[in-house]
DNA sequence: TTGAAAGCGCTAACAG
DNA sequence: CTGTTAGCGCTTTCAA
């Protein structure tokens, strides 16, 4: 392990090494390190020339300690291998750059358990706001985002009670649209192939929304099929097989995601299935993936950037017209029909 | 905003709260809350009890003050949307999720300045440990490494010099194999295609490596089509097109990464281009959506999870042997051929 | 424009 | 097993 310059180092540097190198007070050089209050020039000059010839680093720990103020935000997600919670971190990113801000992200794998203790971590370092996704939480987790007495946003679905602010879009009214996209086109055998995970509640919506939807019209959905774990490509592959081999007579397939419905998709084009008169297909969240295939998958925007700025605007108080807290921003996702849905 | 219980709050809780909602001392409520020393049962109830009544949430930024000590570790990655760093995420979570430490995740979107900025802010914090890809830093971010007194590990890529422990692959050295084989299998013209971004010092290694693998068989890459932004699996399929169009008379194509190599080989089965006999194609990264493709592209294998797991045993300082740090650790990428390189 | 004093909320180290 | 005493490194507040 190198430890080169700063020579006798053992104590990382403090503000106290930089003023004694400096000849200026701790509270000067703090002045300068943070540009707060009037310094004059030739002393900042100084202060600065001390602290980058030592190489200082400053403790943010002792500084928010001592000024009660801490520049973090919490982001806690479900999973980073689902491309979706990376776009809306990104969406985050983007406006909090600009506010000195810092999200810090927790991953809790779909466990509600693991949501409860990332949060419980994550609070202790008392963040200015905490970003998470779903409205469905343990009851301790609630109780402690209740109780923390700064900004809070849930993302990505507003179907449900939230803490504070809300922001996303209605997995259950999604469900329901695609359900008349469905019968409008003159589909009747409807399957759907999803995510086992009984902690996906969006999913689970836009399945409830589906079938209310099917109902309407006296249409039951005729099968499903679920997975977990493994490639998503390749599990939208055997689904597929599956469901058909057991249903033949299906003429629609909704998945809960796009990349199964990529699969899905890929394999019906092998099969030489006649999509989408034969069989209509169509998947959840417009990823970016979809734009390469050889032909475009149904599928509904998620609004997923939008999300993420939105939610970090709350959070650095950045919202038009200065509202403070209790927001509710319902986002209206697009339905693109692509090629897998007949006319 | 809700602001349920805890009824006249608006200072958040101490330890001193639950000590006098105990009637124990301070001392005494934080040996229980951090299970440290030995506490008598009765108290130790007690003391968990007036903690769990009031919802209090310790201050980690005056423990960490206290103490000296601080269980995050710092994650230092280019880009959240390319999966590879996100699986790399994934297996360092696996690691310290049993150690107490806690990753906590820095992006630089290629950018050297972002990557000062991001670790600046990161040691700020004093974290018991970085992580971060790549062995090229700006000066300034070298040092900052180099002073730090915390264990770093530079990861993903070997060929350079680490500043303390290094884990990866020899981008180089992947290159110089896939030349191999391509030569073996006996294509001549080979075109290479890749990401503009000159700050991916690994996809330019593995091209040099290719290139230098090449020359010794007295042959000179045909040609290069280079892309950036927009969505992989579409920018595979243009660049294709274009750099065949420019060039009918390639036989191989390596590309920098599967995403735009899955893209290139949907195009080709399109075009009804035989491959791999007519044309041979590579990717790079051994990514999980490969299984799920029509035919398998040929790939390697960067290590990821591994280079995850152990970056992370490093700092955890889990080494086999208690190896304490400046190690290096290259790990093997393995050729997998797949359909779409000729035998 | 600069400095001195007094903590922020917790834990190390030592006593009892 | 439990309590007391000092800080951790910075910023707030007030004074010069």
């Amino acid at each position: 392990m190198t430890q080169s310059s700063n020579p006798d180092q053992k104590r990382p540097l403090t503000l106290r090494d930089v003023s004694e190198a400096s000849g200026v007070s701790e509270m000067t050089v703090s002045r300068v390190l943070r540009s707060r209050g009037d310094v004059s020039e030739p002393t900042r000059e100084r202060v600065l020339e001390a602290a980058r010839r030592l190489g200082y680093v400053p403790n943010k720990i002792a500084g928010a300690l001592a000024s009660q103020r801490v520049n973090l935000v919490a982001v806690i997600i479900p999973s980073l291998s689902n491309m979706v919670y990376p776009e809306v971190m990104t969406g985050i990113s983007r406006v909090l750059e600009d506010t000195g801000l810092q999200p810090v992200v927790g991953v809790t794998h779909y466990q509600p358990e693991r949501e409860e203790s990332v949060l419980y971590e994550m609070l202790s370092w008392r963040p200015s706001g905490v970003i998470l996704a779903g409205l469905e939480h343990s009851d301790a987790a609630r109780a402690m985002l209740e109780n923390a007495g700064i900004p809070i946003v849930e993302a990505m679905d507003v179907d449900g009670e939230a803490v504070d602010s809300v922001v996303g879009i209605s997995h259950r009214r999604a469900g329901l649209q695609m359900a008349e996209a469905i019968l409008k086109a003159g589909y009747k055998k409807i399957g759907f192939l999803g995510t086992m995970m009984p902690y996906d509640h969006r999913a689970r919506k836009r399945l409830e929304g589906l079938e209310e939807g099917l109902a309407a019209a006296g249409i039951t959905l005729a099968d499903r099929e679920f997975y977990s774990g493994g490639s998503a490509l390749l599990k939208g592959r055997e689904m597929t097989e599956a469901i058909l081999a057991r249903n033949p007579d299906l003429d629609f397939l909704y998945y809960s995601n796009d990349m199964i419905g990529a699969g899905g998709l890929l394999y019906c084009l092998d099969q030489g299935i006649d999509v989408p008169n034969r069989l209509g297909l169509a998947g959840f969240n417009g990823v970016e993936l979809l734009q390469g295939l050889p032909r475009r998958l149904a599928t509904m925007d998620a609004c997923r950037l939008e999300i993420g700025t939105t939610a970090a605007q709350i959070i650095a108080g950045l919202r038009p017209g200065g509202v403070v807290g209790g927001e509710r921003v319902e986002l209206t996702p697009t339905l693109q029909l692509g090629d897998t849905i007949r006319v």
